[in-house]
DNA sequence: CGGAATCCATATGGATACTG
DNA sequence: CAGTATCCATATGGATTCCG
């Protein structure tokens, strides 16, 4: 099999334990869906996400290339967020996941019982 | 945009944080390459993960019906370990992950810097 | 061999108050 | 508007000991 451990870091684990965090797919999919936001639209649009929260997940996701932040110096401020071409990149694969997961939730949630 | 919040659960969410813990892909990833698997198979495979965690990761995809856990009355005792149905048919959304995260890990971490 | 039980450290996430 | 800064609760994961 491939070798996934002892070599210091699990590239792989590492990401996708990002991404498997409480609002990070909520972030993508809102993105994806409604291409350019701003903090307030976002976190209007996950609904039930603190402002911490929101701020960490996003940082994060920029830090790691996958969201882009652009602020503009206005009064009030005004933040936008996009995804980037390597955000773009993995949403395929993130909709399969999340098409995965829609099609077993029943099953999964039955089975849990 | 599709609605994942505000009705109670949300199913993806859900999954894909169980999944995005620190060990659940690398056993599925591991019982994917090499079949039905002992207990012992699966730690020595992992490499550095807590008899504990494997147990808890293990008992938690079980219930949620991706692995099968099957119990021999021997002594010593024997437990062996194999994807469900359902199981499998997550694998290929997983490996598409696993392919982007491989593709983007060096890009990732240069960008953290 | 394949656990269960206990204890403990750290990571994650939420509530609240304050700010340029 | 879009955050930061604190403080606190809980969740996650590791080390160790014991067991059929």
């Amino acid at each position: 099999m491939q070798n996934f451990h002892r070599d210091g870091i699990c590239p792989i684990r590492d990401v996708l334990s990002r991404l498997g965090d409480k609002w990070s797919l909520l972030v993508l999919v809102s993105l994806q869906t409604n291409g350019v936001m701003r903090f307030g639209d976002l976190q209007r649009s996950i609904g039930d996400v603190s402002q911490r929260m929101l701020t960490v997940t996003l940082r994060t996701l920029e830090a790691d290339g996958i969201v882009e932040r652009k602020a503009y110096a206005e009064v009030p401020p005004r933040v936008e967020y996009r995804l980037t071409d390597r955000g773009r990149s993995l949403m395929p694969c993130l909709n399969g996941l999340v098409e995965w997961a829609q099609r077993h939730a029943d099953g999964i949630l039955e089975n849990r019982k």
